[in-house]
DNA sequence: TGATTGTTGATACTTAGTATCAGTTAGAGG
DNA sequence: CCTCTAACTGATACTAAGTATCAACAATCA
């Protein structure tokens, strides 16, 4: 039922990038990327290696993270910062944008700020030149909020 | 010359910090405070347990990661995420604010925007309720930015 | 079909961080 | 001042991220 090589058009645009750069095709990368394109979440290293492993044991730990630096560089996955650890995650938007990871079922979706350029304004009135910055939020996502048990009260157990 | 237990104020600070959370006083945690006040930039958790070993070098790598949890606890160190890996900084702001951290010399500033708000309405008009965010930017700070070679040309060296 | 060069998996290493646990000690109460 | 106990400690060991190395291998170009 589902794909199991996870979304088609994500997959081409990582091929694709990948050739652009002159990188060799090869079966150990094609089924990580397949793994990839594949996750809904945002998924941690440990997660991604063992998805890879299942679908073929003999592709080594290395070569899961030389792929996915490969995509960081492209653009295609980024890293984001989770509270618990690392977390990498398929990124097809092209424009600046920022992440918001859902703390209940970790999905994530992508925003922008009206007002990006505040940012670099605010550092330059203390006398720094911004060079880039990382946003990240955590929230909870309309579905998960759906969800609610609506008896609580206002404040709720921990 | 330069105080080998760091600034006083900070000093203070945390200890009274750790008072107010019922903790003991101890020989080893009174050294590693003394290395945190005396950090004038983020560290890296080698940085701080190398120079805490120089200092006693019967105290564990452990007790460093658990004050420096208790630390984060009372809010007076903070967790960035360095492009090369995590940095932990004193930061007595009591306030909402970011950090600014200088991609050239390390040094960090603290700052906030005008209207921080605008982060939570962004990702409302997605549907997410917030919980935190997390900003984090690099630049270069006003002491390095005198330092630039003027003579370089628009496009200078990577 | 080679030859070349990029890629691979194995191995080993570094660093962050946590868990466990027996021994030690701060400091409260008597 | 002593005693008791809970807090704290360092040692050890473990998981996980990530990088380096290197000989074997395979994708692609001629």
């Amino acid at each position: 039922m589902g794909p199991r090589s996870g979304d088609p058009v994500a997959l081409r645009l990582m091929e694709r990038a990948l050739d652009a750069q002159g990188l060799r095709h090869t079966l150990p990368r094609r089924t990580i990327l397949e793994v990839v394109a594949a996750m809904g979440h945002p998924f941690t290293p440990s997660e991604l290696t063992e998805q890879v492993a299942q679908r073929d044991p003999h592709i080594g730990r290395a070569s899961v993270f030389r792929l996915l630096q490969l995509l960081r560089g492209c653009g295609l996955v980024e890293r984001l910062h989770g509270p618990d650890g690392e977390l990498y995650t398929l990124c097809l938007a092209t424009e600046h944008h920022h992440h918001v990871t859902c703390t209940v079922c970790g999905r994530t979706a992508t925003f922008s700020l009206e007002d990006d350029a505040a940012v670099g304004r605010a550092v330059e009135r203390i006398g720094y030149r911004m060079d880039h910055h990382v946003l990240q939020v955590f929230g909870v996502c309309p579905a998960c909020r759906d969800q609610e048990q609506p008896s609580l009260p206002p404040e709720g157990p921990r």
